[in-house]
DNA sequence: CTTCCGTTTCCC
DNA sequence: GGGAAACGGAAG
């Protein structure tokens, strides 16, 4: 019975932290053809195994197997090593089972890292993530939909009192950053404070970091006044023919197909495990470590 | 189709 | 038991 009364199309700007409030990001990146699934180098890919869902309505435009199939990357952590590929089959009686997939190390960092720029991805970004992290697109989903709750409740927990949205982005300039546990002691101050990551997101060169900065970001982005998502996701910046945009914001560096093995390589020697983002870290700096992301794919102009 | 929310189910 | 992935349903 959850039935927000939305508005008809976008949701009323300012408004209460609690119904649908998108945060919009726009697409710095733009709409990119994707290049070809980046192969998790089963560095250290735990295991993400996954169910073999019973694909809904939309899989059409996705692999929809998560891809135990499709791609090996599952393998334990360093922890608790044992492959359980054990998942329970016993679903024959029809009650299908459903698996709860660890996601790589390598796949959430580059998940958050995502996340932190955008809340919100178009599907066909959401395609080519999943493709590049070789997890489905209901995946990939799924996490930025349960990231966007997390965040949301993270928010509020930093605001307790503050129910006004109006004081929460003057008082307040931290933006969940959707950090999993391990990163958590790489982050300055999960209290207050701009994550780190979220910061040096801001350097982009051709953002105007002077008008975008992190707070503004921060009130733009959950206080968006005339935003919504899936109006977003219709934007004509999503639209593969209208790039315009896209071409003076991409990043200096680009990573290639391979990008993801670099990364994980360097997850690797790194010492992946916790260490694996200060690391990282050292090599990329956090912009050049997304960047590499969304640009896996040039244009063929 | 998307979003959200609430819930379930699983792994640690 | 907590955290997180996945599911189901309502609403747009």
């Amino acid at each position: 019975m959850r039935a927000d009364p939305a508005p008809p199309q976008c949701p009323p700007g300012p408004q209460a932290p609690n119904s649908r409030d998108p945060s919009p990001m726009p697409e710095i990146y733009g709409p990119r053809e994707n290049p070809a699934s980046l192969p998790m180098s089963s560095a250290e890919t735990p295991r993400a195994e996954t169910v073999s869902p019973l694909p809904s309505s939309m899989d059409l435009l996705t692999q929809d197997s998560p891809d135990s199939s499709t791609s090996p990357r599952v393998k334990l952590p360093p922890t608790s090593g044992e492959e359980r590929t054990a998942r329970k089959e016993d679903a024959t009686q029809g009650k299908k089972q459903k698996m709860r997939t660890v996601f790589s190390q390598t796949q959430l960092y580059v998940l958050n890292d995502r996340f932190q720029r955008q809340k919100y991805l178009s599907s066909q970004q959401t395609q080519e993530l999943s493709n590049i992290l070789n997890l489905s697109y209901k995946q990939v989903k799924s996490w930025f939909q349960n990231q966007r709750t997390k965040s949301k409740i993270w928010q509020k927990s930093n605001w307790p009192e503050q129910s006004n949205s109006v004081t929460q982005t003057s008082s307040a300039t931290t933006e969940y950053a959707g950090f999993y546990p391990c990163c958590q002691g790489y982050l300055p101050n999960p209290s207050g404070n701009l994550p780190l990551w979220s910061s040096q997101a801001w350097n982009y060169p051709n953002w105007n970091s002077q008008t975008w900065n992190s707070q503004s970001w921060s009130n733009h982005s959950w206080n968006s006044q005339t935003w919504c998502p899936q109006a977003w996701n219709n934007q004509a910046w999503n639209n593969p023919l209208h790039n315009c945009e896209e071409e003076s914001l991409q990043p200096p560096i680009q990573f290639q197909q391979n990008s993801m093995g670099d990364l994980e390589s360097i997850f690797k020697t790194a010492g992946e495990s916790h260490g694996v983002l200060q690391q990282s870290t050292k090599y990329f700096s956090s912009q050049q470590i997304m960047d590499f992301f969304p640009n896996y794919s040039e244009h063929s102009t």
